[in-house]
DNA sequence: TATTCTTCCATCGACAGGCGATGGGAGAAA
DNA sequence: TTTCTCCCATCGCCTGTCGATGGAAGAATA
């Protein structure tokens, strides 16, 4: 009761990055992003609705995804997200900072 | 002017597992591990003395670390930081929690 | 001796991001 | 017609980081 499981919770400041690279290969609706991160990273990360949601808002309002309604494979509405052009400049950029910051914070760890 | 350097940001959640990875070589004093951590990062990690602070006394209150005052080698009023048991526990844990987000993250990542 | 620099401590208010809880619509399956 | 699954979304809370700010006290400089 109350132990929260800190090991399954996503690492903050990772999401857009991870968001934008999935959308990247094909555009998705909102569900089937979640799905993909899932199956994509065994299982390990589980993005909420109530973390992706807003994260989709956020990048809608950056101009780095566009949205439009459709139907699903299942027949359902569906809202799908495409990348725009300045949301491929934002993932090239994203994913350089996060490289370095890694590397930055493996070379401390690995600082024996 | 408002613009803020993103890249030089701590990646959120990390900071705790890096103070106690220095600490784990040596007890230690804030402004020194905000060195240190800049040193081995090789410039890239900037912790400011307002994350670093909070930081400790989070780990004080969880009990990680201990905390005694004393003379730096500079002969300054200095509070000496010491890993507990439990801290090195902690940070086995959360350098395991770390691992694994971060395998899982390039995972999706490397997904062509 | 007076001034300035550096080291070292710490807090406050603002802000962003992620989470649990919650609610709902609408097709499919039972 | 009931239940299930898919798919949308928001609200309030909490945690963590940051910029700004303030201060004490030894060392170096003028």
């Amino acid at each position: 009761m109350g132990e929260t499981n800190r090991s399954q919770e996503l690492l903050p400041g990772t999401l857009d990055l991870l968001i934008l690279k999935v959308l990247a290969r094909a555009p998705m609706h909102g569900y089937g992003i979640a799905q993909r991160l899932k199956e994509n990273s065994d299982e390990v990360l589980q993005v909420g609705e109530s973390s992706l949601y807003p994260a989709l808002q956020r990048l809608l309002l950056n101009g780095w995804v566009n949205a439009e309604w459709g139907a699903s494979e299942n027949n359902r509405r569906a809202r799908y997200y495409t990348l725009t052009a300045a949301g491929r400049k934002q993932l090239t950029s994203e994913r350089e900072d996060f490289d370095r910051m890694i590397a930055a914070i493996q070379k401390v760890l690995q600082t024996a």
